[in-house]
DNA sequence: TAAACTAGACCGACCAGTCGGTTTAGTTTA
DNA sequence: TAAACTAAACCGACTGGTCGGTCTAGTTTA
């Protein structure tokens, strides 16, 4: 069986076991779930991953890989530090408009990790990445003279915080406010906040 | 047994599940952890509460009626909007400092409440309010004339997340980055996207 | 024909909640 | 005031069910 068809049926579990980790948590996430959620059998699942634990590691992987390819392609090219940060809040915007299903589980990762080493482990890592390119935005902008002399490893963490903090929208009403509209306003918070005065 | 040896016997226990919560999350907490870590028998939990669920939703009644007594008294006061917001910030700082159990467990309601009508309600109910009386400071800084003209509601829900995400440093480390310098970061941030130039 | 499966029985550990019984604190009786 | 009584408070062994992981015996795929 070739590459191709292996990553297929990996997906296959992942995808699984995405959708029953969002319904169920971790911990009352079962294997025998996953078999019905899959379409496969149980015997298959024990084939490519050797536990529970190894699927939903995986699946951090997954994702993590998914996402990096985009957000290093948004700091590559080099533009206006603005424009790069308003490129990361659509990113994220348009990820959580076309599913939320990976926000929801993200918080269960962020459960994990609080009481489980090797999940911490991963996620410090997923995270240091992440605040790491927001803060090479920040300098950019800082360098360029686009934007004030702030304390960038706060802020970067910050505007982490609030994109993270959209998970907030899939378990919760806030009267009318959309995640877009949330986003919106604070984007231009945040730039009022950076920017120098241009007149 | 009077009243006050109940109460106290129920937040023995309470006391006991919140320890047990942050250390294995909601589905992996035994009854028999919070036996070991109260003191307590199993005779007495399910004398106190009637199930599991009973305890943790009691749980969180028991840390909302602490924090409220304080957050209303914060807004009660007539004082500057702007006081009143660093009077928020500096009770969730001195809170994170002197513990930070409680912030891990309000990671595991979130996820809780992601999955769990009951405390989907009960948590609704919680921000809610929560981000109800962020709404009636910003209110107060806007009619004053103090405050400009921003979204209220979407900036009372980005205060709230960047108040919960110092959840981020209980899981995380961030270079040398303290939960103080970022609160104290984003409050001059918040402040300076939302007072009118005095000058 | 070896790898990639399917179906599902099975094992051993684990655990929420129950229940029969005991202790304690307080009240009534004689 | 001491014995008899009562009900709340508490104890912990036990049960019925659950579930991760293993394994077997056969089938399909490339």
């Amino acid at each position: 069986m070739n590459q191709d068809k292996q990553q297929k049926r990996k997906a296959q579990i992942l995808d699984a076991a995405l959708r029953v980790l969002v319904q169920k948590g971790y911990d009352s996430s079962r294997i025998d779930d996953i078999v019905k959620e899959s379409g496969m059998s149980k015997g298959a699942i024990y084939w490519y991953y050797k536990s529970k634990k190894e699927v939903y590691l995986a699946l951090v992987d997954h994702w993590v890989h998914r996402y990096s390819v985009t957000l290093n392609h948004i700091v590559e090219e080099k533009r206006p530090a603005a424009d790069e940060l308003k490129d990361l809040f659509n990113f994220f915007i348009a990820q959580y408009e076309s599913d939320t299903v990976v926000f929801k589980a993200l918080l269960e990762f962020w459960s994990l990790a609080g009481r489980d080493e090797d999940f911490h482990q991963k996620l410090q890592l997923v995270y240091s990445d992440f605040l790491y390119l927001i803060q090479k935005i920040l300098e950019l902008g800082k360098k360029s003279g686009e934007f004030k002399d702030i304390d960038i490893t706060a802020t970067a963490l910050s505007i982490m915080i609030n994109i993270e903090g959209m998970i907030w929208f899939t378990l919760f009403d806030v009267n009318d406010l959309t995640p877009r509209r949330y986003i919106q306003t604070i984007t231009d918070f945040i730039l009022a906040g950076l920017q120098k005065k241009s007149h």
